[in-house]
DNA sequence: TTCATACTTCGACCGTAACCGAAGCATCTT
DNA sequence: AAGATGCTTCGGTTACGGTCGAAGTATGAA
């Protein structure tokens, strides 16, 4: 009845099993066919359908039709921030799905989230940045210093043209897996496409793991020391 | 099915429209017995307590009971940022509540967000902030510079006892009525807290409005000049 | 054209949960 | 002690939405 966003919406799309399911596959940040997303929310296609129609015309999908195929991303990257956002609050209110079996440990240790590099290895990499001088941290205000760039420009990655409007460089994104920050923004990004380009890691076909090769997995700690 | 944070149960949290209605007026900051979050969301107290009980269970509401009232507050700030970001984000898709009648146009002047000022003065002032050089911004990145320490001391703020580790000194939040950012963090909390000390301002008795005095809107407005 | 694949729409079923009336506790007042 | 107020629990109704089978549409392959 009041004025205002209308909270109640979103949180509804959120709020369904197969829907949250759909768009935790989704967090790998690459697009999925109807199938799909049906295959990985466990229900029939004709449900998926009626669920991806809905994700769509609230504003969290965004579908592009190629031949036969329908392909489904995230929205963009404010519907990703706030999948993540969801996330770290479940995580940080012991909200679980817990698979007490064999758990997945790839998982565990490095996997895509959204678009940047998040268990971990992702806290590894943040801690170390922030451990060295080259990110800041106020609370899980991240800010990137001068030596950080300079670093990072070794890297062969150049902070100035990440630099946008529309998305932070750096920000932090609870894991749920860790119970710690990890790097998102435009710079954890562009990171975790540095390592998949230069073939340190690929990502794995099945999940969000992210599989790193025994020589990127060198290159990577020996950047990237444990405190 | 699969591992990870239990998104739907906090999304169904969220998503019935009694229980945002509830959560809308907690947006207020203040405390609320569960028969006016009853009266606020429209349903009767038995319904009320019900989804109270649930939202307390799911750790996003925190309650004390003092003689036969029991009290409700958003469980802590994580709560309270997750809803300004579900907030911002359905504003950003165009869900809006509109009630095209007599709209409250105090409310959109200036009203509480959790424990900070939003509205057109909250955006007003971070953009002046952000102007003069005391705030940079890097997208939604905010960070105090030392121009802005200085200038907050002699209004009487000291920024270094508002740096905490588990809250970032300041914070964008997304402004469902101006489509913008205003300042939120633990400096925002402590600038609403000055205005209404120091007498510049009051909060309305029935809704988050923030009514300013003459004499306090004229000081506001000389201090934060528009763009 | 004919068949196969990918997806949507329709219709019907069904379970969950939102809802309220009534009754039950707890706390304060007199 | 008796009454009033604030809130919860119980029981029963109802409606909404998730689900799938079957049929319909679109695109590609043979």
């Amino acid at each position: 009845m009041k004025e205002g966003p209308d909270i109640a919406r979103i949180g509804m799309l959120f709020g369904d099993p197969a829907r949250a399911n759909m768009l935790t596959a989704l967090m790998g940040g690459q697009a999925l066919t109807a199938t799909e997303l049906a295959q990985a929310a466990g229900v029939t296609v004709q449900t998926a359908s009626s669920h991806l129609s809905k994700l769509e015309e609230g504003g969290i999908l965004a579908q592009r039709k190629q031949g036969r195929h329908r392909y489904f991303t995230l929205a963009d990257a404010a519907a990703g921030t706030l999948l993540e956002n969801i996330m770290g609050f479940a995580a940080s209110r012991g909200h679980l799905r817990h698979r007490p079996g064999p758990k997945d440990p790839a998982l565990r240790k490095a996997r895509v989230c959204y678009d940047h590099l998040a268990g971990d290895y992702g806290v590894r990499m943040l801690d170390s940045f922030v451990a060295r001088g080259a990110i800041e941290s106020d609370g899980d205000n991240l800010t990137m210093t001068e030596d950080g760039r300079a670093e990072l420009g070794t890297l062969g990655i150049d902070v100035a043209s990440l630099t946008s409007n529309r998305r932070p460089l750096c920000k932090s994104c609870l894991d749920w897996s860790e119970r710690r920050s990890h790097l998102a923004g435009t710079l954890g990004k562009a990171l975790l496409a540095h390592f998949l380009e230069n073939g340190w890691a690929r990502r794995s076909d099945e999940s969000r793991a992210v599989l790193f090769t025994p020589d990127g997995e060198r290159k990577f700690l020996s950047l990237f020391p444990a405190g």
